[in-house]
DNA sequence: CTGTTAGCGCTTTCAA
DNA sequence: TTGAAAGCGCTAACAG
């Protein structure tokens, strides 16, 4: 009932192996047999059957990327732009076609650990996975054996916004410079004036939370206020609602805080309703500032001062490096800075 | 080298055909026969071949779900919630586990009839398409076709916020109340005393455009105010940018406007963005609304008055239709309501 | 450049 | 309840 290659080989009176090799591209055919290959396709409606040439060649077309929230448009994009690069990449010889799904882990190790699983069952041919890692020993060391178990079966392992992880499983890493562009938005409000600011980190095992974290921290230290550093972050998650909750926390601990910085724009957003709900006007009375620059942050009112992180180009870059269609950087490694965007919701504190 | 199920066999002291049957656990095996079997995998750290198993049992436990945009969160929420609800189903049984992947098309038709043939290559289990349908003849016809062929392939086809399509193919349609959404909203600005409201609608060929606007006009026409639409109906995409140039373009025709309605809430904002830069005060001196109601729309300032669409539930319904753990509302349809969110971007226009 | 021949690793009747 | 054996549809040597 399913039409075969058999089929097709019978049809345009060739062998099965020959149709095979037109269809993969990957060999030389004389240009009439290819002609009448392509035809019988077409004339029997013939699709691949995946499984049977993933089983038979030990690998499949597909590739995996892996985010964390696939409602945060921080992995949306990142995830569109790694899945067009695939697309593209691919357009050239027949065949050639990749199936770019993305994975959505909400974030869970578990469930992390079970895509990659999955995506070991249908022997991936890469793997992306991007945003930030969650720091626990022991799913620090499952992933490192289940990553080198994928690259052992020549799987390409692509990190895209999260830190290097040791051992040669890894093709390539695109680490954003959380640390620096953290400590450079916090030295932005110091430099303004501020001396009182709170901190509204994301969740406290994920190394993005703890990069950012640590480059508010280092600008606080280097201006003497590391002693009050502690005392003014308030953890929570990645969504405006932890944004809002936390800043209600913060102004409970600390009423005459002047400033804000926020694990990431969603976040601050979040920020920003709880202070206009108290009644605080931003800049006037107190300052908010967010990471990552999504599309949204400089529609809002004011204008969010942030980080801009480039997150389609290096999500464009992971696809590459997963289709191999790029060179790995140096060792592996590259890191991805972050550009300071100065807006309307950072101002000097004001005189009291 | 990689271990097979006849390694595990081999360890267990039981046949590869019993190794597969408590692996899938749909078979009636001894307790003590599935303990050795299950410490056998566990021992070998054995991992299943996808491809291998799929070719013989002529079905794969892929679930594709295609988005239009995956950077965008009216998508990212569906999908996550596809996702979510189809990785819970499969908690139960052994092996039971599906790998849901979202595929995004970019919008592009070519795309989204690539996507459906690489997911009939892999013999997915599922599809669930989301979000509005393109309404090109060609393009149609050719999804009709494809439909077809992969529903008799054995694949469970769901639609979630898009319109249903003729023929048997689809196993569910979860449809959104658009045109009735986009008729109350402009009722809404009816009510408060516009009458001079300009409409930016996505793009033209997209079946959830049409239905917005037609909502939009059912109230204008209803209204008396059926002549003036065409002219105050600008075209655009689905994001930021297009809302603000829109809303540029649509002063231009019209500079007594006293309320704009946007396609979605992210149109919305850029909306927002240009009526500032050009001076003028929302709700004051121009009403805004949206479409969707996004997470950041409570928290945009004004707060904006939108539709909501129960996304996350939606999302969630069609991941269980796929997953077949849900039975299909009758005749395969459900129409989905939207609910007025009235909010602070809209209010009475300003005597002139 | 093309055909022949073995499998790839698993599922599934059919027997036992 | 378990085993034996026959493929599923394709690719990849190896010849020719």
């Amino acid at each position: 009932m399913t039409v075969t290659l058999a089929d097709v080989a019978a049809r345009a009176r060739v062998s099965p192996a020959t149709v095979s090799r037109v269809l993969n591209g990957n060999y030389p055919v004389a240009a009439s047999t290819r002609e009448r290959v392509l035809r019988a396709v077409d004339e029997l409606d013939y699709v691949l059957n995946g499984p049977a040439s993933a089983l038979a060649a030990a690998t499949s077309d597909l590739v995996g990327i892996l985010v964390n929230d696939i409602a945060d448009p921080f992995f949306g994009i990142m995830a569109g732009a790694a899945q067009h690069a695939i697309g593209e990449g691919a357009a050239g010889r027949a065949g050639g076609e990749k199936l770019a799904v993305v994975c959505n882990t909400g974030g869970s190790p578990e469930r992390e650990l079970t895509y990659l699983t999955l995506l070991q069952r249908q022997r991936a041919a890469a793997v992306v996975l991007t945003g930030g890692a969650v720091e626990d020993p022991g799913h620090t060391a499952a992933m490192a054996a289940k990553l080198a178990k994928l690259a052992n079966a020549g799987t390409r392992i692509v990190l895209c916004g999260r830190p290097p992880v040791p051992g040669d499983a890894i093709t390539a890493a695109l680490t954003f410079d959380n640390r620096g562009g953290g400590r450079r938005l916090t030295e932005h409000l110091l430099t303004l004036g501020h001396r009182r600011i709170g901190y509204v980190a994301g969740p406290a095992e994920r190394t993005t939370t703890r990069h950012r974290l640590e480059g508010h921290r280092a600008a606080m230290t280097a201006a003497g206020l590391g002693g009050d550093v502690e005392r003014l972050t308030a953890h929570g998650t990645y969504d405006r609602r932890s944004g809002y909750d936390a800043t209600l926390e913060l102004l409970r601990r600390e009423p005459d805080l002047t400033a804000i910085v926020a694990a990431n724009d969603t976040v601050a957003l979040g920020a920003c309703a709880a202070l206009r709900e108290r009644g605080l006007r931003i800049p006037q009375d107190i300052s908010v500032a967010g990471f990552d620059d999504l599309p949204f942050s400089v529609d809002v009112v004011p204008a969010l001062t942030t980080v801009r992180l480039p997150l389609y180009e290096a999500g464009a870059r992971a696809g590459r490096l997963a289709m191999g269609t790029e060179v790995p950087p140096p060792r592996g490694i590259a890191t991805i800075g972050g550009e300071l965007m100065v807006r309307s919701s950072t101002g000097r504190p004001r005189q009291r």
